[in-house]
DNA sequence: CATAAAACCTATAAAAAAGATAGACTGTTT
DNA sequence: AAACAGTCTATCTTTTTTATAGGTTTTATG
């Protein structure tokens, strides 16, 4: 499951990218209209500017603002991001890989091979899919 | 990221499986085995027991068996019942399903409908392979 | 240039979940 | 009867998640 971070994460680039013709966005804007907490979203809005995904301008019509077409940001990135992992296991993470504790070897571990599968049929998506794919629906 | 409780009993069951033919298995070998706490393991063992995926035996010659062949025990039957949701949203799970906060319309919000294809493909592996595909590769 | 607006930054707190442990109880075997 | 091994319930510790607080910096504008 994601965190609500990436979660909110996603519903404020959403946000961002379905007003990008309206200029900076307010943190304030966004969190009323996704209902989600002021301070908390700064937070998030902060780390999505410090990866090079948002673009920020402070004081009087300032606010936030996308760094690039939704249409070139994969879903995955976002994820990683902030929830780190998107395998189900340390063993077949591709960028958070962990050595597996419980098994002897891994080249003879059926767990590694299976999850691996998992992670190969969800990237497939997570990184294709964009924010452009999530917007909402007409 | 599964949770440590299902990765134990993944391995706790691998271990039963590969052992089926020694009769009860004593949680204590599983334990040392596979390098998991012995009183942890022991909760996680009842729980698979109590789902009715493990059988047991008290008394000396006791232990716990498989109730059923390793080919009819779907992986996705543990991870759900030890870690509850396999989507990566409440909104779009099976079986917790939970109501999107911050989102005004479901039927219209773009990150269901991906979220929605991640979960399928996911469970088309987790739900066919079983813990016979998780065995030990020769 | 003063003021207000709005993002930036760091720290901390509160709540929830995960991970682990303790000890008494029950049923079985010999 | 004694030893064995799972059962049950409760608690504790640690980590992670979620959220808040409050001061700092930058920028626009009158």
């Amino acid at each position: 499951m994601l965190s609500k971070k990436t979660q909110y994460a996603f519903h404020a680039l959403i946000h961002l990218a379905e007003n990008a013709d309206k200029g900076p966005i307010l943190i304030s804007e966004i969190a009323q209209e996704k209902s989600i907490s002021i301070k908390f979203l700064e937070n998030i809005l902060l780390e999505l500017k410090n990866a090079g995904i948002l673009g920020s301008k402070k004081g009087k019509g300032g606010g936030y603002y996308l760094l690039k077409p939704p249409k070139e940001i994969a879903l995955a990135k976002i994820i990683r991001l902030l929830d780190g992992a998107i395998a189900l296991l340390p063993c077949v993470s591709l960028n958070y890989y962990e050595r597996c504790e419980n098994c002897r070897d891994e080249a003879v571990c059926g767990l590694n091979d299976v999850m691996g599968k998992v992670r190969d049929a969800s990237l497939k998506i997570l990184e294709t899919k964009t924010l452009k794919d999530i917007l909402t629906r007409d």
